[in-house]
DNA sequence: GCACTAATGCACTTCCATTGCATGCGTTAA
DNA sequence: TTAACGCATGCAATGGAAGTGCATTAGTGC
């Protein structure tokens, strides 16, 4: 089952929700697929990410990536049309100032708008 | 009713939940406050903050801000130790270069870590 | 006071996330 | 060969937050 979800996840290029999975899989049970996922988390295999849908989203984290100590560090981009969530592996996210007194330890950003696919170029 | 909440935002300094303003309003129904809200939403005088808790949270819009035109540009403050949420209106948030096809429309920006109070400085 | 509009309250629903408990299955150790 | 154990799976139920339909009430202008 891991490997199955996580094949699924590799071919696919976006973010995924749980029920996305649930769909890929109908025949397992929607628990296997949430403990699975968690599981991939908890070993830094995906990362969440939150587009501000409301709905909780995974994907792959790159080689390398330090989810356990840091949070990812590369930006989201949530498509308005298509609905789709991508992860922008290549744009890191910059220095953010905060002022004094408070201390940053991550920084979730996403960007929402229109994907490369549904713009047409 | 819509005066009490207003002041009760007003006197906040954070960014409240749902169930905060319940709790300050224990006689009100819960659907009053409900669509008190989405009324201020509506006419741009709360904005909607999504902190990454998975429980919207609301705070009063600044003075000249453009919500309705544009979502709000500045950052939010989220304090891993108290749980409060503030809006840093001061620190806008920086240009978000995103590749190529991709359009960025707004952006969601929170920046995670320890609070001035906690972090005792 | 009457009529109309807007605000409030109650009940119910939906959706997602999460958990307790029982069962199944495979591997190891007696 | 079997008993025991750990872990994966499935089923069912729970909880929390958001949202909605409908009846009732309050307020306002006439
Ligand atoms: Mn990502
Ligand atoms: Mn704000
Ligand atoms: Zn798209
Ligand atoms: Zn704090």
């Amino acid at each position: 089952m891991r490997l199955l979800i996580y094949r699924f996840l590799a071919e696919k290029q976006v973010a995924v929700t749980l029920s996305d999975i649930e769909n890929a899989f109908d025949k397992a049970d929607r628990t296997t697929l949430y403990r699975t996922i968690k599981t991939f988390e908890e070993k830094a295999i995906v990362h969440q990410i939150d587009d501000g849908t409301g709905i909780t989203k995974y994907a792959l984290c790159e080689k390398g990536c330090n989810c356990e100590i840091e949070t990812d560090l590369h930006l989201h981009f949530h498509c308005n049309n298509c609905n789709e969530t991508v992860c922008l592996t290549a744009h890191k996210i910059p220095q953010i100032k905060v002022p004094k007194g408070f201390v940053s330890e991550n920084v979730n950003l996403v960007v929402k708008g229109i994907c490369d696919k549904c713009s047409g170029h």
